[in-house]
RNA sequence: GGGGUAGUCGUCUAGCAUGGUCCAGGAUGUUAGCUUCGGGAGCUAAUGGUCGUGGGUUCAAAUCCCACCUACCCCA
């Protein structure tokens, strides 16, 4: 049929032009548009709608563990962005700079923010004066602007994002370790339990780590292209930004220490790795947890009385299954047919669909069809509630185990240099493969190769082999692969 | 960082080589009416475009030249 057909809905295969598969359901599914600054994207009220249930999810989550929303200045002084050298080095070749108010040129020049430990950390060296003051945990729903010149993509490279940072002062080493290692793992179950996207976690090499961290625990997703997509950062910063910023208290001992510090974030490039996910050919797939509608009901008639029939119980359903906690949207819309209701809410990636038609009525049924494998069932009206629900369940859990599988298919290991390279080379995923430790190894990968190290396992994997460029001893097993 | 391709109603596109036939044609969409509705229905009418932006060449520019903006692709 999409041959017959390609002058609608999606054009291409997901495994035949997977760029242009992804843009086409951006746009189609109607998630984002382009705005006329290069970079910047449009996020609409569907997409927005996805932000929003991950949004107050992870929000809920972030609450659980103490921690307060708050919100920093878009607009940070020149001076304070470069309190912390390494940082500020970092960041400078993709900040935005505001150097005029109307027709007055400012004394200093203001970045927007690319990221706000700096105007926060600004203030926490107000705020903590007592150990008593820690742990200081908290956290921004925000966006930050880093310039993006090439390579731009909706959702996941964009000049400006949103996404949630968090921010904790620690009165010691040991409690911001364990707060990094505390947001990892919640990190790990938005992704796997609500994304349904499985991850890998581990530490970035110190090229790839936060500049300005001591150490940055990564979380790594495996796209369908066989590029990896980094979805989530926990940094632990130690003392490198409470010693510029002066973030001082006075500990029990009565001694004056420095605070310890950590920061993380995810952004709205979670949408975009659910769409590579989860997508195929006739769209987008949303896992229910994040679906903004669950369910749709298309009701079909073909005369006066039918209709009005087939819309009472449509509507007696749609309430019953709210009254469920069920997301339904009934598309009562005359002038559009069930066929036509049908791809469009398939493009939409809308989990589940009813369908109630005379025949059902008169059957007292419904047919009840899954996004991820189409498969229609007929369910009795009666139990609609338990079917749609139970649906519902499985196809999260499904379209993870999917996901789990192609991980691990797209997981393999090198025994020598020519492999790892004909491996990247194939766009195999992600290669295990013996490192050394050297940045000079890292760098000559990703120069011939074009893959970096995605990330050191957090437990150590034994190598067998020496490193595979180098040839010295190595230290352990490191993930390499091309990455977003 | 380097190289390339493209931009015409909301969307897709014809026209561009060889400037005049184009105050831009079609399809789709949208709106109204009729008719249909179990996998993108049909008919009729209406609607919709500063040809990406700015400059230049010319009697004349969607078309040729330059710059810029935006998107996409390839290489590092």
């Amino acid at each position: 049929m999409l041959s017959d057909r390609r002058e609608i809905g999606i054009t291409v295969r997901k495994g035949n032009d997977f760029s242009e598969w992804y843009t086409q359901v951006v746009m189609k599914a109607e998630l984002a548009d382009y705005s006329p600054a290069k970079g910047f994207m449009i996020l609409r009220p569907y997409g927005y709608a996805i932000w929003e249930r991950i949004q107050k999810l992870l929000d809920r989550e972030i609450k659980k563990l103490g921690h307060q929303n708050i919100y920093f200045p878009v607009l940070i002084p020149e001076s304070l962005l470069a309190k912390e050298a390494d940082h500020f080095a970092g960041f400078i070749p993709e900040v935005f700079w505001v150097t005029s108010a109307g027709d007055t040129t400012l004394g200093e020049r203001l970045a927007a923010r690319p990221t706000s430990e700096s105007i926060a950390y600004a203030s926490f060296s107000k705020w903590i004066k007592s150990w008593r003051d820690l742990p200081l945990l908290l956290n921004c729903w925000n966006s930050v602007l880093r310039a993006e010149i090439k390579g731009t993509k909706p959702f996941i490279r964009t000049s400006e994002f949103l996404w949630q940072e968090g921010h904790t002062a620690h009165e010691n080493e040991a409690d911001a370790e364990e707060e990094v290692f505390r947001i990892l793992e919640l990190y790990r179950s938005l992704m796997e339990k609500v994304l349904a996207v499985p991850v890998y976690v581990g530490y970035k090499s110190e090229k790839e780590k936060f500049v300005g961290a001591e150490y940055t625990i990564t979380l790594e997703a495996l796209m369908p292209d066989g590029r990896a997509l980094q979805m989530g950062t926990s940094h632990n910063l130690g003392q490198n930004f409470s010693k510029p910023f002066e973030i001082r208290f006075l500990g029990k001992d009565n001694k004056e220490h420095y605070a310890w510090q950590t920061s993380w974030g995810v952004s709205w490039r979670l949408i975009g790795s659910v769409i590579m996910t989860h997508g195929d050919d006739k769209g987008l797939v949303l896992p229910p947890r994040i679906a903004p509608i669950h369910c749709v009901i298309v009701p079909i008639y073909y005369n006066k009385t039918d209709r009005q029939e087939i819309m009472s119980e449509s509507e007696r359903i749609e309430e019953s299954l709210k009254s469920r906690k069920v997301r339904t949207h009934t598309d009562n819309r005359d002038h559009y047919t069930p066929g036509w209701k049908f791809h469009h809410w398939e493009l939409k990636g809308v989990p589940l669909r009813i369908e109630i038609g005379p025949r059902d009525l008169k059957a007292r049924e419904i047919v009840l069809v899954r996004r991820d494998h189409g498969k229609k069932v007929r369910v009795k009206i009666d139990s609609v509630e338990t079917a749609v629900i139970d649906s519902l369940r499985d196809m999260q859990q499904h379209l993870y185990e999917l996901a789990q599988a192609s991980l691990r298919e797209g997981t393999t290991e090198a025994e020598d240099y020519s492999e790892l390279s004909s491996s990247i080379e194939k766009n195999l995923g992600f290669v295990k493969a013996a490192w050394c430790g050297a940045e000079s190894c890292e760098e000559q990968v990703k120069n011939e190769t074009g893959a970096d190290i995605r990330l050191i396992p957090l437990a150590k994997e034994e190598a067998r082999t020496a490193c595979l460029v180098c040839g010295k001893e190595s230290k352990h097993l490191v993930y390499f692969a091309k990455a977003y």
